[in-house]
Formats: structure tokens, sequence, C-alpha cells
DNA sequence: GAGTGGTCTAGACCACCTA
DNA sequence: AGGTGGTCTAGACCACTCC
């Protein structure tokens, strides 16, 4: 594994703050005296003293320095994207996941549009139910771009998709668009969750692009109400 | 010179997006032609780039160059820390803020290690009721440390706080953090807000931090179901 | 004035893509 | 092979904070 040397900085600052060695609201060293205890560049080492205040651990001030931040912050770094594996394990949740549907189609025009694809063009859509500590709470419905993403079947939409399409087709993911909003439960609610009397769901939408700006899937996850939750670190 | 350089170039660069000039899918001038065309060295035009990708607008990609993403993006950068008014003028909205309780206190211990002061600690508490398009939708219960922003009343309380706290008292907003969940209405839902029957509401929880990293305020939004959109650009 | 982070420069070498 | 972005260097000057 090569890593950068402004990686092996970021590494181990954080460790020194993971380990207690920086507590909150210590001073780090000054960028100048990083450069020498690492032998690289201040630029090198001012690369990855931003890349910890992006991430929550540490906040420069001009004139004064460099300060450890509430550890709370490390908690919050759920953002970024995720994937609902990595989410669940760190919360030590006990999950499994079900395909309940593995269904190639065309795309009609609204699918089209969602996908930023033509009509008729080839999609995988898969509907797959997570149960967390034994209730059924979230229902996601994906749409993949065949065209893009070949090969899907269901023995890959019930491990993880994103290692499939990362690891074994080698793909690059980029972005995603997410929008979060509350939708009255609809049938498929009723059919495949255990709604526990809620008549709302909380509905994630997202599109997701690979490494060069094409859309390769749109998925809905509806959450029920009560197990919904969504962590974030704002930045001005 | 009140701009950057590197702020010049990254305007000069949105420009011709916004106005068309760079359209989805065209490839940017290389780096090196960059920094000819704008007199600047590589590093500055690269951080200027940075912004962009950061921001959604563009794609970098090695050994093929940059490139224009979709203009969705940019409707997508409600992301950050917006102000209530700012979102939903961009909506086209009609909104009103009612301060329906201006309160000092002493905090409690919840209250205090919510904010992370100390038990006692004078705190500012405010409720006020956001009503769009005339229903009552979103109410806030907002808690600021006194000794951080000194002078708050009900006409400021009315108008913008944010305002207020940059451009009165000059103080630098950094980051916040945010947790968003649904629960069920309580008391001073049905005391404030059109439920329209429904009986959950989405809250989003708040800390936000000034410059130096201290925290000045804690602030739960509770959000009528129906209305309560959030979205978001989350990159790897 | 000394020390801090903020910005910028000019140049080097590497990894990746398209020919 | 030539062009692209990715990383790194060594040094300069500025703005801000503190003594």
């Amino acid at each position: 594994m090569k890593t950068s040397k402004c990686n092996q900085i970021y590494q181990s600052i954080l460790n020194e703050i993971s380990n207690g060695k920086l507590q909150h609201g210590d001073k780090l060293d000054s960028e100048n005296t990083l450069s020498e205890h690492h032998q690289a560049s201040r630029s090198t080492v001012r690369k990855a003293l931003d890349l910890l205040q992006e991430r929550g651990y540490v906040q420069k001030i001009q004139g004064k320095g460099m300060f450890v931040l509430s550890p709370d912050n490390i908690e919050f770094n759920l953002g970024g994207i995720v994937s609902f594996q990595e989410v669940n394990l760190k919360l030590g949740r006990t999950v499994q996941t079900e395909v309940a549907e593995f269904l190639p189609l065309d795309a009609d025009p609204r699918l089209a549009a969602l996908l930023q694809v033509g009509t008729g063009e080839r999609v995988d859509h898969i509907k797959r139910v997570r149960t967390i500590d034994g209730e059924k709470v979230i229902l996601d419905l994906n749409y993949f771009v065949a065209a893009l993403i070949p090969g899907l079947d269901r023995d890959i939409a019930s491990a993880s998709i994103y290692h499939y399409i990362e690891h074994e087709l080698g793909l690059k993911i980029s972005y995603a668009q997410r929008v979060i909003e509350a939708q009255p439960c609809n049938e498929l609610d009723r059919r495949y969750l255990d709604l526990k009397g809620t008549d709302h769901v909380i509905v994630v939408k997202n599109r997701t692009f690979l490494y060069d700006g094409q859309q390769f899937e749109y998925t809905e996850s509806r959450h029920r109400l009560d197990k919904f939750l969504f962590s974030d670190i704002a930045r001005r």
C-alpha cells in the first residue's frame, strides 16, 4: 500500500488525537515545526492539516495556531458517501439484507429522466429490505444503468453492490446528490416493512455519479420514521 | 487587493459556466494553459479548480482533463450552513417569522451539556414560528450562550440572528454539527404549529461553532413532515 | 518584534490517458 | 510520446495575534 506523504502526516496526527495524546483544546505544533518533524515541505503539511480541519478534527486560527476540537466531531463523520454496511457496523447493529425482487426493465420516460438516460435504456431494478435488530425498517429501491454496471445479479445485490462496482468492475464513484423528505406510506412500504402503526416514511433519494460524471444509479431509501438518523458537519 | 488571486480565477471560471459559455460535458483549458491565461502559478490555479470541484461544478479526471458537470448540481448547493431566509428566498416562498417567546434563563445540566458550557451559565432561549405560504410549519427552539452573543433581543430575533452575529458583532461562524431525525409531536408542536393531522415532526438538531471552536448555539428546528426538504451533495 | 497561519511562485517528478 | 492532472519542494511575502 503506497500512501502519499500528505496522507501519512494526516494519519500520524489523527492517531495522536484518537489515542488521546492530543485532547480537546490542545494546541498542535506549528506548520514549520511539523515540516521539520516529518521532513516534508510546509505545503505538504498544510494539505494534511486542511484535511484534518475539513473533517472536523482541528481548527486553524490565523496568528494563533491550530487547536484540537471536541471528540464529538469524530462521531459525526458519517458524512460523505457511506454504504449501508459501513454505517451500521460502526453503530454495532445486527443487520440483514434480503433481496425481495431483481428485475431487468426498460426505462420509461420518468425513470429515464431520473437516471439521465434515454427512454428504453436497459435498467436493473432491485428491491431490498433491510432488517435491523430483527425489524424490517428500510426498503431500498435501486435502479442501475445496465450499460454502466454490467453483470449485476441477486447474489451481488444481497452482498454489497458498491463493493462490486468499485472492486470487481474497478469503477470509481465520485459524488452523489441527495434529497431527504417525508412521504405518506404507500403500498410497497406496507407490504415490505414492519411499520408499527407509523403512517409516514423518510425517503432519501439518491443519484450517484462515476468519476467521469456519468450517472449510474438512482435509489430511493424508504426508512421507517423512528429508525431514521442522519448526521453531518457543515462548514462555512 | 480585496479578493485573492485564487478567488478571482474561481469566479472567472464560474461565470463562464453560469452564462453558458461552458456547458455540461465541455472540457476546460488545462491547468498550464489557465496559468498563462491568468498569469498565476499552477498551484494557485489548482486551488481555484479544487474549489470548483468541491462545489460540484466541474470534475477532474487524471490524464484526460476537467469537465463541466450538469447544471443540476448548482441547484443542489444548499449544502453548507445556510440561513432560513436564504433558502426560502431562493425557493421563492412567502415567509414570516414570529417570535413566540424570548426568555433569558440559566442552563440546567442537560442544556449545559448540549451547549458545552457550565451549569448555571446565562443562556438566551427563543421560540420562533416560521410561517410559509400562510401555514405555521416550523418551530425553532434556539439557545444562545449569552456570554458569546451579547445583546440579543426580540427585534433581532424577528429579523435575522445570523446577520446580527456576523455583521453587527463581527463574529465568524465556522461550522455546524447537524443531526436529523423524526419524533412524535409533543405539546409544543401542537401549540405552535398547524399540524394538519400529522403526528410526527422532523427534528433538525444543530450545534454551531465560532471560528475559535467555541460553541455558541444549540437549536432544534421542528418541521412539519410534509414541508420538510433537505438536499445535499456528498463527495467521496 | 517574533511567531503563527494565508497566499503565491517556479520548478520538479510521477501516474494516467490517448495517440 | 506528449499532454493531463497528482504530489512535492524550497522559498518568498503578507495578515494576524500576542507580548
